[in-house]
DNA sequence: GAGCGTCCTTGATGCCGGTCAAATCGCAGA
DNA sequence: TCTGCGATTTGACCGGCATCAAGGACGCTC
């Protein structure tokens, strides 16, 4: 991990909460950062239906809140135990005065780690079940896995209902979707909160193109040409995948 | 309409465009920002497979445009014939120079205009076909809406397969759902490119949470609690529908 | 106004993934 | 270790929506 945003200098609270606590909700007034310690925050918004829709999740060294930018727009759950540190009001008017290049830096950050990107907005929106979470797994890999010994070992610190609620679908189809992928040797569960990524290439493709394309042979560039409606296959071959 | 965000004096270049042509393109170099005068702009990505997915779109008065963050992120195509004004380079840094301020808000409200909002996050994840149109044509209504006797007149600038590109769903579906709101006597629809929303409670009312209450009895804010599982009402009653 | 291409509507069909249900797993506390 | 509860897995079923297909409407150009 680089080195984080925030020093212990700059902070003046720390926070525990443990699994599905908030650390403040929507509409709450804020001018205050936060900084993930440890375990895994969700940001989240609740539908009129009492739906819940997982915007992103905030993982160690990343910051979170609006800062300066009014009430709270989201909930802050913790999605496991987890620690934060806070930058409240009075520390973050103080780095403004002091430091306002990098207190500008630290509540972009913030801000922009609770919007939507565009690739997640792509992905909900079209992507089949199999490459929703091919894509989330992979994005997951690449911003926890540690690498062992050629393949990537994964923390998978939330709970497959918040997976299923950041990918738009339910938990049944995760766990699904997971146990296939699983069946496939492209990944390897260990336990409930760690996996593996055996074959990251395979991974990446599915999460890209969901198909199933071998590393040797990419998708030529030209498949980015207009084409109304995706013909790519839709269907496993386990076969020809287990034995690629 | 508000006053504009630029005037006549700060613009160095107009542009035009027929229907589905780009007036830049994702990895174009930036540093301009455009304000639409006429028509609509939609700022989209395409996907390896080849699909779309329209992140949003722009309406006369609004900018759009990288400006000083980098090279461009998204396709800006007409969605119909477009006219729109262009701040290049130059005069961006002549405006920054001499009202910092006003620079900053207009990079602001362009960068802004094509993150995607949360809301259309959540709609397209979680909402039957039907809430996701009566949300957009709701939405359209506030933004392009014009008050003829009590009911709203909206333009329909973008195609159906536009819509449908921005809701997560197929054009066939989204001319399906429009042929079932009209039915419903919830809008109607006049020609291919304009409508008329003639209950916008009921519309409002879909648009929020996917069923139909008439406008006395507002949804309890209690409906706020978590809930697993959406148990709302998933079908249409027609009778009762139009007898509200 | 005729002709033509594009967009839109509508119908028929099939499948993905949501829903309901039940069994199993995993963890924490007694 | 035993017990109990919540999380996860797995199965069965089915409904909404994508897909395929055909016909109709609209707006061009000539």
């Amino acid at each position: 991990m680089a080195k984080p945003l925030l020093q212990t200098s700059d902070l003046d609270l720390f926070m525990s909460r443990p699994r599905n606590r908030p650390f403040f909700s929507e509409g709450d007034p804020s001018g205050a950062i936060y900084q993930v310690e440890s375990g895994c925050i969700r940001l989240q918004k609740m539908t009129e239906g009492g739906r819940r829709c997982v915007l992103s999740f905030c993982y160690p060294g990343d910051v979170f809140g609006l800062g300066t930018h009014g009430p709270e727009q989201v909930d802050a759950e913790a999605a496991c135990a987890s620690r934060v540190s806070r930058l409240g009001h009075l520390g973050l008017q103080r780095m403004l005065q002091s430091e306002p290049t990098r207190a500008m830096k630290v509540i972009d950050a913030a801000y922009g780690g609770q919007e939507p990107g565009s690739e997640h907005v792509v992905m909900i929106s079209f992507a089949p079940a199999e490459q929703k979470l091919a894509w989330f797994l992979a994005s997951l890999g690449q911003r926890l896995g540690q690498s062992v010994g050629g393949e990537l070992l994964v923390d998978l610190p939330m709970m497959r209902a918040d997976i299923a609620d950041h990918l738009g679908m339910t938990f049944e189809t995760v766990s699904r979707e997971m146990t296939k992928l699983r069946d496939l040797k492209i990944i390897d569960l260990l336990g409930l909160r760690k996996f593996k990524i055996q074959r990251a290439a395979v991974l990446q493709s599915l999460a890209l193109t969901g198909s199933l394309a071998t590393s040797r042979h990419v998708p030529s560039p030209s498949s980015l040409a207009f084409s109304p409606r995706m013909p790519a296959p839709r269907t496993f071959d386990l076969a020809a995948a287990s034995a690629g």
